[in-house]
DNA sequence: ACAAGTATGCACCTTTTGGTAAGTGCCAAA
DNA sequence: TTTGGCACTTACCAAAAGGTGCATACTTGT
Protein backbone atom coordinates (compact mmCIF):
# COMPACT_ATOMS: atom_id res chain seq x y z
CA UNK A 1 0.00 0.00 0.00
CA UNK A 2 2.86 2.75 -0.78
CA UNK A 3 1.49 3.77 -3.72
CA UNK A 4 -1.24 1.94 -4.94
CA UNK A 5 -4.17 3.76 -6.57
CA UNK A 6 -6.43 3.64 -3.31
CA UNK A 7 -7.76 1.20 -0.82
CA UNK A 8 -11.29 0.98 -1.72
CA UNK A 9 -12.37 0.82 1.70
CA UNK A 10 -10.15 -1.35 4.03
CA UNK A 11 -6.34 -1.04 3.85
CA UNK A 12 -5.41 -4.31 1.58
CA UNK A 13 -8.08 -6.17 0.74
CA UNK A 14 -7.88 -9.38 -0.90
CA UNK A 15 -7.94 -8.27 -4.74
CA UNK A 16 -11.33 -9.60 -5.40
CA UNK A 17 -13.32 -8.20 -2.77
CA UNK A 18 -12.72 -4.87 -4.58
CA UNK A 19 -14.36 -6.21 -7.91
CA UNK A 20 -17.56 -7.01 -5.61
CA UNK A 21 -18.10 -3.71 -3.35
CA UNK A 22 -21.47 -2.46 -4.48
CA UNK A 23 -24.31 -3.57 -7.24
CA UNK A 24 -22.36 -2.34 -10.26
CA UNK A 25 -19.12 -0.77 -9.24
CA UNK A 26 -16.21 -2.41 -8.54
CA UNK A 27 -14.77 0.30 -6.49
CA UNK A 28 -14.61 4.22 -5.90
CA UNK A 29 -12.66 5.04 -8.70
CA UNK A 30 -14.97 2.88 -10.97
CA UNK A 31 -17.92 4.52 -9.67
CA UNK A 32 -16.52 8.01 -10.06
CA UNK A 33 -15.43 7.34 -13.76
CA UNK A 34 -19.20 6.18 -14.57
CA UNK A 35 -20.25 8.76 -13.96
CA UNK A 36 -17.74 11.89 -15.31
CA UNK A 37 -17.39 9.35 -18.46
CA UNK A 38 -18.55 11.57 -21.48
CA UNK A 39 -16.50 13.49 -24.33
CA UNK A 40 -17.64 16.67 -22.61
CA UNK A 41 -18.45 15.82 -18.80
CA UNK A 42 -15.10 17.08 -17.57
CA UNK A 43 -15.36 20.26 -19.58
CA UNK A 44 -18.79 21.18 -18.41
CA UNK A 45 -17.62 19.95 -14.84
CA UNK A 46 -14.37 22.66 -15.65
CA UNK A 47 -16.57 25.28 -16.30
CA UNK A 48 -19.05 24.91 -13.89
CA UNK A 49 -16.86 25.06 -11.08
CA UNK A 50 -15.12 27.94 -12.63
CA UNK A 51 -18.05 30.35 -13.49
CA UNK A 52 -20.63 28.85 -11.33
CA UNK A 53 -23.90 29.13 -12.80
CA UNK A 54 -23.93 29.94 -16.05
CA UNK A 55 -26.68 30.26 -19.15
CA UNK A 56 -27.37 27.14 -21.78
CA UNK A 57 -25.96 29.16 -24.39
CA UNK A 58 -22.50 30.76 -22.56
CA UNK A 59 -21.99 27.09 -21.59
CA UNK A 60 -22.50 25.76 -25.46
CA UNK A 61 -20.02 28.54 -26.59
CA UNK A 62 -17.38 27.73 -23.98
CA UNK A 63 -17.20 24.06 -24.51
CA UNK A 64 -16.25 25.07 -28.11
CA UNK A 65 -17.50 22.02 -30.88
CA UNK A 66 -19.49 20.07 -28.70
CA UNK A 67 -22.92 19.98 -30.14
CA UNK A 68 -26.58 20.98 -28.89
CA UNK A 69 -27.60 17.51 -28.79
CA UNK A 70 -24.69 16.16 -26.90
CA UNK A 71 -23.96 19.14 -24.73
CA UNK A 72 -27.90 18.36 -23.52
CA UNK A 73 -27.48 14.97 -23.18
CA UNK A 74 -24.82 15.13 -20.88
CA UNK A 75 -25.92 17.87 -19.18
CA UNK A 76 -28.89 15.97 -18.14
CA UNK A 77 -26.92 12.87 -17.39
CA UNK A 78 -25.11 15.04 -14.61
CA UNK A 79 -28.25 16.72 -13.54
CA UNK A 80 -29.71 12.62 -13.41
CA UNK A 81 -26.35 12.14 -10.95
CA UNK A 82 -27.05 14.99 -8.51
CA UNK A 83 -23.65 16.93 -10.01
CA UNK A 84 -25.60 19.35 -11.61
CA UNK A 85 -28.39 21.67 -11.07
CA UNK A 86 -30.60 23.16 -13.72
CA UNK A 87 -32.42 25.80 -13.37
CA UNK A 88 -35.47 27.12 -15.50
CA UNK A 89 -36.71 30.60 -15.02
CA UNK A 90 -39.73 29.69 -16.91
CA UNK A 91 -39.42 32.97 -18.44
CA UNK A 92 -39.88 33.50 -22.36
CA UNK A 93 -37.60 33.59 -24.24
CA UNK A 94 -36.32 30.32 -22.20
CA UNK A 95 -33.80 31.67 -19.65
CA UNK A 96 -32.49 27.98 -18.03
CA UNK A 97 -28.90 28.09 -16.42
CA UNK A 98 -26.71 25.29 -14.99
CA UNK A 99 -24.45 25.36 -11.58
CA UNK A 100 -22.70 22.49 -9.43
CA UNK A 101 -24.48 20.57 -6.54
CA UNK A 102 -22.75 20.28 -3.71
CA UNK A 103 -22.13 16.84 -4.73
CA UNK A 104 -20.39 18.39 -7.80
CA UNK A 105 -18.63 20.73 -6.40
CA UNK A 106 -16.71 18.04 -3.93
CA UNK A 107 -16.35 15.82 -7.63
CA UNK A 108 -14.68 18.96 -8.73
CA UNK A 109 -12.73 18.90 -6.10
CA UNK A 110 -11.37 15.68 -6.59
CA UNK A 111 -10.66 16.06 -9.75
CA UNK A 112 -8.15 18.94 -9.13
CA UNK A 113 -4.80 16.08 -8.84
CA UNK A 114 -6.07 15.03 -12.07
CA UNK A 115 -6.13 18.05 -14.19
CA UNK A 116 -2.89 18.47 -12.15
CA UNK A 117 -1.61 15.18 -13.06
CA UNK A 118 -2.46 16.08 -17.10
CA UNK A 119 -1.35 19.87 -16.85
CA UNK A 120 2.23 18.56 -15.44
CA UNK A 121 2.62 15.78 -18.08
CA UNK A 122 0.67 17.10 -20.89
CA UNK A 123 4.13 17.35 -23.09
CA UNK A 124 4.37 13.89 -22.85
CA UNK A 125 1.03 12.66 -23.07
CA UNK A 126 0.34 14.77 -25.97
CA UNK A 127 3.67 13.37 -27.98
CA UNK A 128 2.60 9.45 -27.56
CA UNK A 129 -1.25 10.94 -28.81
CA UNK A 130 0.12 12.49 -31.87
CA UNK A 131 2.59 9.83 -32.85
CA UNK A 132 -0.46 7.50 -32.55
CA UNK A 133 -2.77 9.76 -34.05
CA UNK A 134 -0.76 10.45 -37.11
CA UNK A 135 -0.12 6.71 -37.78
CA UNK A 136 -3.39 5.82 -37.49
CA UNK A 137 -5.25 8.22 -39.71
CA UNK A 138 -2.75 7.97 -42.01
CA UNK A 139 -2.52 4.22 -42.61
CA UNK A 140 -5.37 2.83 -40.67
CA UNK B 1 -10.64 30.02 -8.63
CA UNK B 2 -12.81 28.99 -4.89
CA UNK B 3 -13.21 25.52 -5.93
CA UNK B 4 -13.18 25.56 -9.48
CA UNK B 5 -11.72 22.16 -10.83
CA UNK B 6 -8.41 23.69 -11.25
CA UNK B 7 -6.70 26.44 -13.35
CA UNK B 8 -4.65 24.54 -16.48
CA UNK B 9 -2.08 26.45 -16.07
CA UNK B 10 -2.46 30.48 -15.01
CA UNK B 11 -3.92 31.20 -12.02
CA UNK B 12 -7.28 32.84 -13.74
CA UNK B 13 -7.09 32.61 -17.50
CA UNK B 14 -10.09 34.02 -19.89
CA UNK B 15 -12.17 30.45 -20.22
CA UNK B 16 -11.18 30.15 -23.49
CA UNK B 17 -7.59 29.78 -22.99
CA UNK B 18 -8.30 26.43 -21.43
CA UNK B 19 -9.64 25.31 -24.58
CA UNK B 20 -6.66 25.54 -26.71
CA UNK B 21 -3.77 24.39 -24.26
CA UNK B 22 -1.55 22.07 -26.54
CA UNK B 23 -2.66 20.15 -29.75
CA UNK B 24 -4.83 18.18 -28.97
CA UNK B 25 -5.92 19.40 -25.22
CA UNK B 26 -8.35 21.34 -23.78
CA UNK B 27 -6.82 20.94 -20.49
CA UNK B 28 -5.06 18.98 -18.16
CA UNK B 29 -8.39 17.05 -17.04
CA UNK B 30 -8.43 16.18 -20.86
CA UNK B 31 -5.13 15.17 -21.05
CA UNK B 32 -5.77 12.68 -17.97
CA UNK B 33 -8.80 11.46 -19.34
CA UNK B 34 -8.09 10.61 -22.47
CA UNK B 35 -5.71 8.36 -21.22
CA UNK B 36 -7.57 6.68 -18.64
CA UNK B 37 -10.69 6.73 -20.47
CA UNK B 38 -11.51 2.99 -21.38
CA UNK B 39 -13.73 1.00 -19.77
CA UNK B 40 -11.08 -1.50 -17.68
CA UNK B 41 -7.80 0.66 -17.33
CA UNK B 42 -9.10 2.49 -14.23
CA UNK B 43 -9.01 -1.20 -13.01
CA UNK B 44 -6.07 -2.59 -14.52
CA UNK B 45 -4.24 0.58 -13.22
CA UNK B 46 -5.93 0.21 -10.00
CA UNK B 47 -4.42 -3.72 -9.77
CA UNK B 48 -1.00 -2.97 -10.75
CA UNK B 49 -0.41 -0.41 -8.60
CA UNK B 50 -2.11 -2.37 -5.60
CA UNK B 51 0.09 -5.91 -6.46
CA UNK B 52 2.98 -4.47 -8.34
CA UNK B 53 4.24 -6.60 -11.64
CA UNK B 54 1.70 -9.53 -12.16
CA UNK B 55 1.39 -11.53 -14.76
CA UNK B 56 -1.03 -11.88 -17.89
CA UNK B 57 -3.27 -14.18 -16.38
CA UNK B 58 -3.61 -12.91 -12.72
CA UNK B 59 -4.75 -9.53 -14.18
CA UNK B 60 -6.93 -11.17 -16.49
CA UNK B 61 -8.69 -13.08 -13.66
CA UNK B 62 -8.61 -10.02 -11.55
CA UNK B 63 -9.97 -7.89 -13.73
CA UNK B 64 -13.27 -9.90 -13.95
CA UNK B 65 -15.36 -9.64 -16.74
CA UNK B 66 -12.69 -8.38 -19.05
CA UNK B 67 -12.19 -10.16 -22.31
CA UNK B 68 -8.91 -11.76 -23.42
CA UNK B 69 -9.36 -8.92 -26.42
CA UNK B 70 -10.08 -5.95 -24.64
CA UNK B 71 -7.51 -6.24 -22.05
CA UNK B 72 -4.68 -6.70 -24.08
CA UNK B 73 -6.03 -3.75 -25.87
CA UNK B 74 -5.90 -1.56 -23.30
CA UNK B 75 -2.81 -3.17 -21.78
CA UNK B 76 -1.21 -2.13 -25.08
CA UNK B 77 -2.70 1.72 -24.96
CA UNK B 78 -1.10 2.08 -21.90
CA UNK B 79 2.00 0.75 -22.58
CA UNK B 80 2.05 2.84 -25.55
CA UNK B 81 0.82 6.02 -23.47
CA UNK B 82 4.02 5.33 -21.04
CA UNK B 83 1.96 4.11 -18.13
CA UNK B 84 2.64 0.51 -17.84
CA UNK B 85 5.40 -1.90 -18.78
CA UNK B 86 5.12 -5.24 -20.26
CA UNK B 87 8.05 -7.56 -19.50
CA UNK B 88 8.18 -10.58 -21.97
CA UNK B 89 10.20 -13.27 -20.36
CA UNK B 90 10.51 -14.78 -23.40
CA UNK B 91 10.08 -18.22 -21.81
CA UNK B 92 7.96 -21.36 -23.52
CA UNK B 93 5.23 -21.34 -22.23
CA UNK B 94 4.74 -17.81 -22.56
CA UNK B 95 5.51 -15.35 -19.81
CA UNK B 96 4.64 -11.38 -19.44
CA UNK B 97 4.45 -9.68 -16.73
CA UNK B 98 2.86 -5.57 -16.44
CA UNK B 99 3.67 -3.08 -14.29
CA UNK B 100 3.63 0.60 -13.91
CA UNK B 101 6.14 2.77 -15.11
CA UNK B 102 7.00 6.15 -13.03
CA UNK B 103 4.71 8.00 -14.92
CA UNK B 104 1.99 5.11 -14.00
CA UNK B 105 2.33 5.29 -10.44
CA UNK B 106 1.97 8.98 -10.18
CA UNK B 107 -1.41 8.98 -12.52
CA UNK B 108 -2.14 6.33 -9.87
CA UNK B 109 -1.75 8.98 -7.38
CA UNK B 110 -3.80 11.28 -8.53
CA UNK B 111 -6.65 8.66 -9.33
CA UNK B 112 -6.62 8.17 -5.15
CA UNK B 113 -9.06 11.14 -4.60
CA UNK B 114 -11.32 10.00 -7.14
CA UNK B 115 -11.38 6.86 -5.45
CA UNK B 116 -11.65 7.86 -2.11
CA UNK B 117 -14.68 9.79 -4.28
CA UNK B 118 -16.39 7.49 -5.19
CA UNK B 119 -15.92 5.29 -2.40
CA UNK B 120 -17.39 8.23 -0.56
CA UNK B 121 -20.56 9.04 -2.34
CA UNK B 122 -20.69 5.38 -3.64
CA UNK B 123 -24.15 4.66 -2.01
CA UNK B 124 -25.70 7.83 -3.74
CA UNK B 125 -23.94 7.20 -7.03
CA UNK B 126 -25.19 3.83 -7.27
CA UNK B 127 -28.52 4.23 -6.00
CA UNK B 128 -29.11 7.01 -9.11
CA UNK B 129 -27.45 4.41 -11.60
CA UNK B 130 -29.81 1.63 -9.92
CA UNK B 131 -32.65 3.67 -10.96
CA UNK B 132 -31.32 4.64 -14.71
CA UNK B 133 -30.14 1.20 -15.82
CA UNK B 134 -33.49 -0.41 -14.25
CA UNK B 135 -35.96 1.99 -16.57
CA UNK B 136 -33.31 1.66 -19.68
CA UNK B 137 -33.56 -1.82 -19.56
CA UNK B 138 -37.21 -2.68 -18.85
CA UNK B 139 -38.93 0.45 -20.94
CA UNK B 140 -36.10 1.29 -23.75
C1' DA C 1 -3.37 -39.22 -26.95
C1' DC C 2 -5.86 -35.48 -25.12
C1' DA C 3 -7.28 -31.59 -22.26
C1' DA C 4 -5.67 -27.51 -20.27
C1' DG C 5 -2.93 -23.47 -19.53
C1' DT C 6 0.22 -19.81 -21.44
C1' DA C 7 -0.18 -14.89 -23.94
C1' DT C 8 -1.88 -13.39 -27.54
C1' DG C 9 -4.15 -12.46 -32.78
C1' DC C 10 -7.98 -12.13 -35.88
C1' DA C 11 -12.59 -11.89 -38.00
C1' DC C 12 -16.88 -10.61 -37.10
C1' DC C 13 -20.73 -8.47 -34.77
C1' DT C 14 -23.41 -5.50 -31.38
C1' DT C 15 -23.71 -1.73 -28.46
C1' DT C 16 -22.60 2.68 -27.22
C1' DT C 17 -21.38 7.16 -28.21
C1' DG C 18 -21.18 11.13 -30.61
C1' DG C 19 -22.39 14.04 -34.61
C1' DT C 20 -25.52 16.48 -38.37
C1' DA C 21 -29.30 18.76 -39.79
C1' DA C 22 -33.54 20.03 -39.31
C1' DG C 23 -37.53 21.64 -36.60
C1' DT C 24 -40.18 23.83 -32.37
C1' DG C 25 -42.56 27.95 -30.09
C1' DC C 26 -41.90 32.17 -28.68
C1' DC C 27 -40.32 36.94 -28.72
C1' DA C 28 -37.52 41.18 -30.08
C1' DA C 29 -34.94 43.74 -33.39
C1' DA C 30 -34.38 45.21 -38.25
C1' DT D 1 -42.26 40.56 -42.32
C1' DT D 2 -38.19 38.29 -42.34
C1' DT D 3 -34.39 37.27 -39.23
C1' DG D 4 -32.27 35.78 -35.29
C1' DG D 5 -31.62 34.18 -30.62
C1' DC D 6 -33.21 31.17 -26.89
C1' DA D 7 -33.20 26.21 -25.12
C1' DC D 8 -34.01 22.60 -26.57
C1' DT D 9 -36.00 17.96 -29.50
C1' DT D 10 -36.06 14.59 -33.02
C1' DA D 11 -34.71 11.42 -36.75
C1' DC D 12 -31.08 9.60 -38.80
C1' DC D 13 -26.17 8.18 -39.35
C1' DA D 14 -21.10 7.15 -38.63
C1' DA D 15 -17.50 5.90 -35.78
C1' DA D 16 -15.66 3.97 -31.81
C1' DA D 17 -15.66 0.77 -28.23
C1' DG D 18 -16.32 -3.46 -26.58
C1' DG D 19 -17.54 -8.54 -26.85
C1' DT D 20 -17.48 -13.58 -28.86
C1' DG D 21 -15.29 -17.26 -30.47
C1' DC D 22 -11.83 -19.54 -32.80
C1' DA D 23 -6.73 -20.16 -33.78
C1' DT D 24 -1.75 -20.41 -32.54
C1' DA D 25 2.52 -22.98 -30.80
C1' DC D 26 4.24 -24.99 -27.22
C1' DT D 27 4.33 -27.60 -22.65
C1' DT D 28 2.66 -29.95 -18.70
C1' DG D 29 -0.48 -32.99 -16.39
C1' DT D 30 -3.61 -37.17 -16.79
Amino acid sequence: MSDPVSAPTRPSPPVQNCTRNLPGFTCGLDATLRVVAGKWKPLILYFLAQDGPIRYGELRRAVRDVSDKVLIQQLRELEADGLVKRTDYKEVPPRVDYSLTTLGHSLAQALVPLCAWGTEHMAEVSRVFAEREGWNRKEG
